[in-house]
DNA sequence: CTGTATCCCATTTGATACTG
DNA sequence: CAGTATCAAATGGGATACAG
């Protein structure tokens, strides 16, 4: 078995790179806040805060910080009285449509598998 | 626009299926965990302890516990002295090589667009 | 409208020790 | 080896009030 230390070698690896996604993606509310602006293209705080049920203003707010800083969406003031800001998802927050994708069809399978084939 | 309305059923659908699919994926360890097992088909208790940096026995054995639940792995006991248990996952927790595999695509392409194309 | 600041509770996680 | 028990600490998250 030659192939072992880069075996390895690899698996650490896929273990910081899934850690790197899953840190982005962590949380109760990002998937969610990720979701309703990818869908609407441009959205406001208080879309959001209506499309996501159960969200507080204070964890919105952290929230898309976080994003922010992540580059996955990107933050537009508008000078109006008040103030409108808009989100909307940046190129490389647009690539986690696939990902996402994924969780959907593993969800929906998932949840046959628990309940017995619904 | 006559697709508004199932447009936004469909949105729902999937929030909820992507729920459900992260909700599984909880916790800080789950996917290391996953993927200390599924890397190396059957794996122990003390094992899965050395694979994790990090983890404690407690936080390993609640894991655990909830994936049995969740059906993505199986727990053999095997009787010798002392016990040996392995732990392998089910084929329905194969099915999240797929995801876990995208998570590290996607994790490393993020790493290059936040330290700037390192 | 778009947030920030506090206060406070619940859940999660860690450290350590112990059991079959 | 494969866990459990217990206590303590950290974190997450809701409610409410307030600010630009």
């Amino acid at each position: 078995m030659e192939c072992k230390p880069n075996f390895e070698i690899d698996r650490k690896k896929e273990m910081m790179a899934v850690h790197d996604a899953m840190d982005v993606l962590n949380g109760k509310w990002k998937i969610y806040i990720i979701s309703s602006v990818c869908h609407y293209n441009r959205r406001r705080f208080s879309d959001i805060l209506n499309d996501v049920p159960g969200i507080s203003n204070k964890m919105l707010s952290k929230e898309l910080k976080e994003l922010e800083i992540n580059k996955l969406i990107e933050r537009t003031v508008l000078d109006t009285h008040p103030v409108t800001v808009h989100y909307e998802l940046t190129k490389h927050g647009r690539t986690l449509q696939t990902i996402i994708h994924n969780l959907t069809d593993w969800g929906l399978e998932h949840r046959k598998e628990i309940t017995g084939r619904s």
